[in-house]
DNA sequence: CGTTAGCACTCACTAACACCGAGTGCTAAT
DNA sequence: ATTAGCACTCGGTGTTAGTGAGTGCTAACG
């Protein structure tokens, strides 16, 4: 546990190192207004809190940095979170309200705003998948052995897939299936189309279509990208402009994560409905050995159907990044609401 | 014009410093095996060269590199194509075949394996929406007020957009267009849809609908993205690994231009059929100083569908390119062909 | 006894300098 | 016309000394 001498001091060598990326000594802390003691004073006890790990230095005649610990028991005890202003949140409903827009714009609206307002690289997940529900199915075919499956959901996002015909499966059975397909199943969440599928509809597709088998191959091939999320990636140069990255393989290696929507996705799945904060390691992936990760999930009816976060330098202002992220994932649910007309 | 022995010397100048990326001086071009004059000959010859235009001195004292001057010069005159060999050709076939492919994958894999088998970036434009026809069009009412168009292309492409519904138009107008349309107006480029649709549907239409207005609108709104191309573009980070680009400013604003669909859109968009090259300011972009873009147009039914190309530094080996992007350019014609079921 | 002033010490960073070597341009010999 | 020889150029590297921000320690102080 630290003093609250030790806190003061803490805060004070972060809030300094946030702003100006160079390692903080003892006078320059003792020169602000919150600092009423002396530079040696300050020198003992950074001694003491680099002992505890949450500090480093680079080398020993060097002032501190603050360790990847450091950072987590700043976020944990000492940040002041809601550091957003008045304004910004006039812009970000601005934003918001300067277009008509659809849900799946929604998000990479937001994401934009997000990463305008912050400089750095924001990520977000499209309205989760496994959420929302099947509003119509259609299949238009295009050849005698292929065709093209459509899911429009509940959100207005399509998905389509190429799929291909067996042999022996007519126009007239494709058209049946589509029917029973959308009487039944529409409004179902994606997610379950398939269990429905199976335990409901089956028996009565049976019934109606000779080759069953076939078509039941047909639709599987069609939820297959149903189910995949979707990752929009915004600002994604920002990065360059932070000292830490100047390094041309730091960032080559941020740029190989920014294009590999696979990792991108598992690093956004998160359950908290809250802020979440990964601090460098914490995120689990070399890539981000520099970076901090912070998410926020925004709902639909009260339940989290996607996220939103942002990547940027461990070094960074998380009491502003966590008051922005709130209120745009509160802003983003919201509108996503008022557009859906949802309850 | 040059003597057949300073066509050698800059042909052995280009094809060094495209390996090595280093200034080429008059020693280490006499070692060549095709080279039988001493260095001090060939100083002489590249003095009279650099007075052409087509060679630089980065300072006194080092060696030549090619211009943009020279560059075009070896391009036009010097450059022996389709070094691609055997193996590669069969790497690329087999690519393709390896996968039962849709029309739309079809582009991304070749810009994959394009840029697989170059090390540079690849960017292609999916098959040209101008060309490709309407196959069938459906909308999806969403709310009272929105509803989803899709229009799928014979190309096995879906374009969709969430469109806004005047009041006063109910289901039924909605559903008797939506007939009309596909019984008038499948199988017409899209390109042509609004012209036909004004020409030649629209005394239909208003005999059936009530408020042709209105639904006019409707359709304008759905047209919209089927206009736009698909910008695809692969192995971003590859260019990281080229020495001209450890310089992170440069990178910088490389990666502003790969994000700007809109951009690349305009650089990739080609007359010609064949195999074009555009080197350094050629190309007319200020963040592509440094780089040459090679495009290729891929073909259906004869006629050029789209485009896919390279990115690279201007130092690069022009024949292998050339030779690579033909062939594939090529191949992906055919497999395009075989797919749809074209004549 | 906690706090602070004083001081020796550390170490990255920079400038100045010499040196090396790859490469040129010129001249004179072949 | 070609080439060997040579003085010269200049970026890159390694050395050295100086600078300054910063530390840790010790001793004095209230």
């Amino acid at each position: 546990m630290l003093t609250e001498r030790q806190k003061l001091i803490l805060n004070a060598i972060i809030d300094d190192y946030v702003n100006s990326a160079e390692p903080v000594g003892s006078r320059s802390i003792s020169k602000r207004s919150d600092i009423t003691f002396s530079p040696a004073t300050i020198r003992n006890e950074m001694s003491d809190i680099e002992d505890l790990g949450l500090l480093e230095q680079p080398h020993t005649s060097a002032g501190r940095i603050p360790s990847e610990k450091g950072y987590r028991y700043y976020v944990d005890h000492l940040v002041k979170r809601n550091e957003i202003s008045l304004q910004e949140m006039d812009r970000v409903r601005e934003y918001f309200a300067d277009r008509m827009l659809q849900a799946e714009n929604l998000v990479e609206e937001a994401a934009g705003i997000l990463s305008q307002l912050t400089k750095y690289t924001a990520v977000a997940l499209g309205p989760e998948i496994y959420r929302t529900t099947m509003k119509h199915f259609q299949i238009v075919s295009m050849s005698p052995t292929t065709a093209v499956a459509i899911i429009v959901t509940s959100t207005g996002h399509v998905e389509s897939k190429t799929v291909t015909i067996e042999q022996g499966v007519g126009p007239a059975d494709l058209e049946k299936m589509v029917n029973v397909f959308n009487a039944r199943l529409t409004g179902v969440p994606l997610h379950l189309l398939r269990t429905r599928l199976y335990n409901e509809v089956a028996a009565e597709l049976t019934r109606h279509v000779d080759r069953f088998e076939q078509v039941f191959k047909i639709i599987e091939q069609a939820l297959e990208p149903a189910q995949s999320h979707r990752v929009i990636i915004d600002g994604t140069t920002k990065i360059f402009d932070q000292p830490e990255f100047r390094n041309v393989d730091q960032a080559k290696h941020l740029f190989e994560l920014f294009g590999d929507t696979e990792t991108l996705l598992k690093l956004m799945t998160v359950q908290e409905t809250g802020v979440g904060i990964r601090i460098g390691k914490e995120t689990g992936n070399e890539a981000l050995s520099n970076c901090s990760l912070i998410t926020a999930a925004y709902t639909f009816d009260g339940k989290p159907i996607g996220t939103i976060g942002l990547i940027g330098p461990t070094r960074m202002s998380y009491g502003r990044m966590v008051g922005l992220l709130e209120f745009i994932s509160q802003e983003l649910s919201r509108r996503m609401q008022g557009l859906s007309g949802g309850s």
